[in-house]
DNA sequence: GGGGCATATGCATAAAATTGCATAGCAAAA
DNA sequence: TTTTGCTATGCAATTTTATGCATATGCCCC
């Protein structure tokens, strides 16, 4: 359900195309919110009966008209609401820790494979977020939608760091299990 | 689609009916796979079509008959299979997160009190693993599938940690935040 | 004797998400 | 010159997830 308030959060900022909206989603927004084009056009065709956003057509030389979207005083007011209703517990669904609960029917190099795979994948996205902090936000000025953005950018850092961190750990165990048998 | 893999790896350490699925995904595999009961039983069907587990009603005084499911050679092929393959990266859906990007839109006490929420209800499951952890782990004996379940607990006790840890520096940010204003 | 709780399984429906397909023009590289 | 890639939008089908309803028995407590 919340897709409808991640699109409209992100138009708080400014109005945008459906093309837009996915390239945000896969930038900036993507980190706790993922979705598809196909999602977002669909919502925003919802969104649009509601009334929460208004979307007018613009023509472009040489390339496909766009549609841009601007959230409406409704759609504020939605957002405001949403904003004070507690947020639920997100539902984790992790293949990888699942794999642990099978440890007798799995292969254990494999395993080492998949953890040191993941501990790259988080390294490389701490790495795009700290230079999205130190481009975008170190030394600027800050308005509040920065300074909310911006922490939201620091628990992304965090988070990536912590996994990291126990996922080394992780991997050292395995290890010293590979070595004790 | 990888519904089907938790049930099989959970009937990998003993035979269940769908009702004791149902409990050991809300007690302890529910932590990183989450499914209702509905879920689990369509699953269920799925998996003796495909002839990946058996299943044997058990008549009980008193109680509704059971059937309970163990899972095959085949089922076992399967998991071992997909243990090789590449786990996902799991897809974060985080409202919370989400919040942070309309901060101008954003009642900021109300935003304190989601957080000051989130943090109980980490330390509430922090407090969960470690009992499980001295009650089932801590001085026994370990045979290797206890191992891997181990090695997911402590990752699950690192990850409530962390998690803590970052929530309660966010919400000092929010604070001084506040005060700054 | 009634209400609530735990055991035990399942259907029906609705909402949400994923995946594949389709279109269409321009630009740059191979 | 063909292919690849980017902009830009959307339908259709399927899968997955969520929500509410339905049924049946027995236990414990008030």
């Amino acid at each position: 359900m919340a897709l409808a308030e991640a699109i409209l959060v992100c138009l708080t900022e400014k109005p945008m195309s459906g093309y837009d909206l996915a390239k945000s989603f896969d930038a900036s927004v993507g980190f706790f919110w993922r979705a598809s084009h196909q999602q977002i056009y669909r919502e925003l065709g919802k969104l649009r009966e509601r009334n929460l956003v208004e979307s007018q057509e613009i023509s472009q030389l040489g390339k496909p008209n766009r549609i841009v979207h601007t959230i409406t005083d409704a759609g504020r007011d939605v957002v405001r609401q949403w904003s004070l209703k507690q947020p639920r517990m997100p539902a984790i669904k992790d293949d990888l820790l699942l794999k642990f609960y099978a440890f007798e029917d799995i292969d254990m190099a494999a395993m080492a494979e998949h953890v040191s795979h993941r501990i790259e994948q988080h390294e490389t996205r701490l790495l795009r977020y700290e230079k999205i902090k130190a481009r975008h936000y170190d030394g600027h000025e800050l308005t509040l939608m920065k300074r909310g953005k911006l922490i939201a950018l620091e628990m992304g850092i965090d988070n990536e760091r912590a996994q990291i961190n126990m996922l080394t750990g992780t991997l050292m165990k395995i290890q010293n299990l590979d070595a004790a048998d």
